[in-house]
DNA sequence: CCGGCGTATAAAGATTGCGTTAAGATTATT
DNA sequence: AATAATCTTAACGCAATCTTTATACGCCGG
């Protein structure tokens, strides 16, 4: 395996330097960027085995860089913050999150962490090959990095459960996901009370994706079981 | 999946107890032991899915407990530890922990790492899992990680009833299952008032499997007693 | 050749689950 | 605090599915 990559996330110049030295020193290749928008386009581009993330960016807030990169990426996240509350910790490790630390922290633990980070992307590699950036399948088109969707030329805009059903369904296509499944990856805890739910964001997808949504060309429904991506043409 | 399992070492009871608790709570099955000889032991014969462990035991140094199991296991295993020490934790994290807290730790981190931790586990037996996930029989196909089924190259529709029944058949290639079982493993209680509904069932399934309905080739009736898959070519 | 037994098949209800709409509740945005 | 966007909940018509019922078929011993 060559160099690790390592994407270096946060806006403090300082802390950044930090890092960015200590990183330097191991033998490790970095990127570092200071905000969220930054972070997600390179995560796509550049393609780091590793990110060390800084929740409190000016832009978008950590969580929600988190959740976005887990659409379509598995690559290990380091969460470095300054809040110490549970409820933090809690709600970035459940947004996919692999390990957080809190501010100030030791060089030393920082490394070992990553360590244990890029141990864990050698077993696995090539056994998950990461998706791909762009999803294309007939007419539909996601870009992860931008998190746009296209239909034809035309960008549609989707709201967020929308955007992360229609990922669940892109990175399962031609598998049937059961309704328990969806709700668990998209609600977290599979609520029952949440189906009809589920129910109505399937038709407004729809709506916004299939050319005739009475006769779905994309999302196909097995009754009484869940739903499915079709791959088309 | 199946309820995850969770081995805690912990020596001291008031820990042990407050973990133990805590999981029963969450829904997660659990073996407690309070040595580094049990770890080890308990790690090989029970199987877990995730190893909590507290490095200060009476019988063996942690790192060590850690060391040894990472020569044949690659179970995760979350550290519990009153040392604060950087170096422990590099000691610790190096030797193969995936996870280091420091007591007092709070119950709600602990699981959301705990979270962590199944989630790697589930992607990756998902990944294995899915090589051994189809079924082959003449030209009957059946997808069980896309829940589909084919005859020959063309996908059928089948109903929900329809794929576990086709299911039980499949799985039990060769082996005659009574009317009775069938009606268990598919209905859940054997009301012999279903009888009936069961041929309807296997009538419909031999239109959409079988070449010509009347002389099944896949699936043979054994009167009086129920029926069975036959291996074909 | 007949009649009983168990099965296959077809068709007719009964039931369940889905798609859709719209209104109310919640959350984000300004 | 007001407004907009988004999410949740409830309701209802409709389609798919399941169960039931009825009839026909084949096998076997008399």
């Amino acid at each position: 395996m060559n160099k690790p990559q390592i994407l270096v996330v946060e806006d403090d110049t300082a802390v950044s330097n930090l890092i960015s030295a200590t990183l330097e020193m191991q033998g490790y290749q970095f990127h570092a960027v200071r905000t969220g928008a930054a972070a997600i386009l390179d995560a796509a581009s550049f393609r780091p085995d590793v990110i060390i993330l800084d929740l409190g960016l000016p832009d978008m807030d950590g969580v929600n860089i988190i959740k976005k990169l887990r659409t379509w990426s598995n690559t290990p996240v380091i969460v470095v913050s300054a809040r110490s509350e549970d409820r933090d910790k809690v709600e970035a490790l459940d947004a996919g999150a692999d390990d957080y630390l809190t501010k100030p922290f030791s060089v030393e633990e920082l490394l070992a962490r990553l360590r244990v980070a890029l141990r864990r992307v050698r077993f696995d590699t090539e056994k998950v090959s990461d998706a791909a950036s762009v999803y294309r399948n007939g007419e539909l088109t996601i870009d992860y990095a931008a998190g746009c969707v296209y239909v034809g030329e035309k960008e549609i805009h989707l709201t967020p459960i929308e955007y992360r059903l229609l990922c669940l369904l892109a990175k399962n296509t031609g598998k049937v996901l059961t309704h328990n499944y969806i709700l668990r990856e998209i609600w977290g805890s599979a609520l029952p009370s949440d189906t009809p739910s589920l129910r109505v964001f399937m038709a407004t997808l729809r709506k916004k994706i299939e050319p005739v949504p009475s006769h779905p060309q994309y999302i196909q429904t097995h009754i009484g079981v869940g739903y499915r991506m079709l791959r088309v043409q």
